[in-house]
DNA sequence: TAGATTGTTAATCGATTAACAATC
DNA sequence: TAGATTGTTAATCGATTAACAATC
């Protein structure tokens, strides 16, 4: 009986958003032919405390051996377990602007278990026309789609103004999961899952950053 | 004498990302007249805590008066100059796949003190188009123009395998901010600042939570 | 065996939240 | 004045890092 029986903490976010990155460093050294890898090996190319890594790996149901490591062929398969990448999920961006367009054409996110399906929008002259196979529809259909498809998670690309009227739609139309791309904040039910991408945020810290370089020199 | 003579301590990065989401509130709020705003209406809005905005704003340098709250003129303008808002400074970017231009043309960036010139690739397909104005370059100019125009931030929207390459020249030309889609660490001098934007991260997150709502159903 | 590496417990650090005094 | 709100100090919480035992 291991100690994880029982109640189930919760994993830390930036655990979960470190992830990624381990699974990725860690397939390529796979293509390159590694059989083994250690927690080192990942805190040099990241940057980061082995002991962490160590950490986030055992959260993820990882484990290795002493003195040898991790068998990466085992660690991969965890870490696509963990990370729901074998459990590909379909996906509907409402916003076919560009930053929907780039999205939707976007092939790598199918290896993270997201298949945008098609987007919707408004805009007739955008309506009709497709990107790499995948469709733009009205936005009228979303809800029919959604319902048809068993499509769960939305993607919000429409300007902020018109975030709340798309969140609002999706949950309606049975979304469970909403990633929303607009700096905006949103009223959804609290059984809704809602994930924001600011870009604000993120020029902030780089902003910062800068000033600070800039004010020195 | 105020305490904040002598050594600055760094302002932490979560404050930085939140300064932002209350900027754009703050002026939301402005435009529809309002003249003063309390931290709870601002945690409120974007349901966080009050205590946490009020000690944000003070980090930013704003000050409020008891009882009556912040004056939002006021604090519009401390917030600007601290996220260098009114200071507009040149980016260009490299990789005019659909993530690039997609940042390429949103006008929005301006607001937050970021003006993205132009794009280059070696995609002679592409050398040559614009957006919004905006051209796409061939690459091999990127150094000439950096120094010419005396651009300071590079963004990198190439796919992951030619980010280093890029993030390499970006250095050697004099870019001292880079700010990476790319999904893979880059390895840059010590004083060149560097932010990734990770959106498998971000995905990671979502996914996992999706994952443990389905679960339950 | 000796040494490298994992895994875990304890210590530290930093950010958030609570408590409360100051004040308009 | 009384009450609302800021600003700050103290307490709490959670994540990172250090220390070290286990082990292959």
């Amino acid at each position: 009986m291991a100690s994880n029986s029982g109640i189930k903490k919760p994993i830390p976010e930036p655990t979960i958003r470190r992830i990624p990155l381990y699974y990725q460093f860690i397939r390529q050294k796979h293509k390159e032919g590694a059989v083994r890898i250690s927690c080192s090996d990942i805190a040099l190319y990241l940057k980061l405390n082995p002991v962490q890594i160590r950490k986030d790996l055992s959260m993820a149901g990882a484990s290795g051996r002493a003195k040898t490591g991790y068998d990466v062929q085992e660690l991969l398969t965890v870490l696509e377990e963990f990370l729901g990448y074998k459990t590909v999920h379909d996906a509907f961006i409402v916003g076919a602007g560009h930053l929907g367009m780039a999205l939707l054409g976007y092939e790598g996110f199918r290896e993270y278990g997201l298949n945008i399906v098609a987007a919707f929008d408004t805009d007739s002259a955008k309506i009709g026309g497709s990107i790499n196979g995948k469709s733009i529809l009205n936005v009228q259909r979303f809800s029919e789609l959604v319902g048809r498809m068993g499509v769960k998670i939305g993607i919000i690309t429409v300007p902020a103004a018109h975030a709340q009227k798309v969140a609002d739609m999706m949950v309606e139309a049975g979304i469970i999961s909403i990633w929303s791309f607009a700096p905006v904040p949103l009223d959804v039910p609290e059984n809704i899952i809602l994930q924001y991408e600011n870009l604000a945020s993120s020029l902030a810290v780089l902003s910062k950053k800068t000033l600070q370089v800039l004010k020195k020199a």
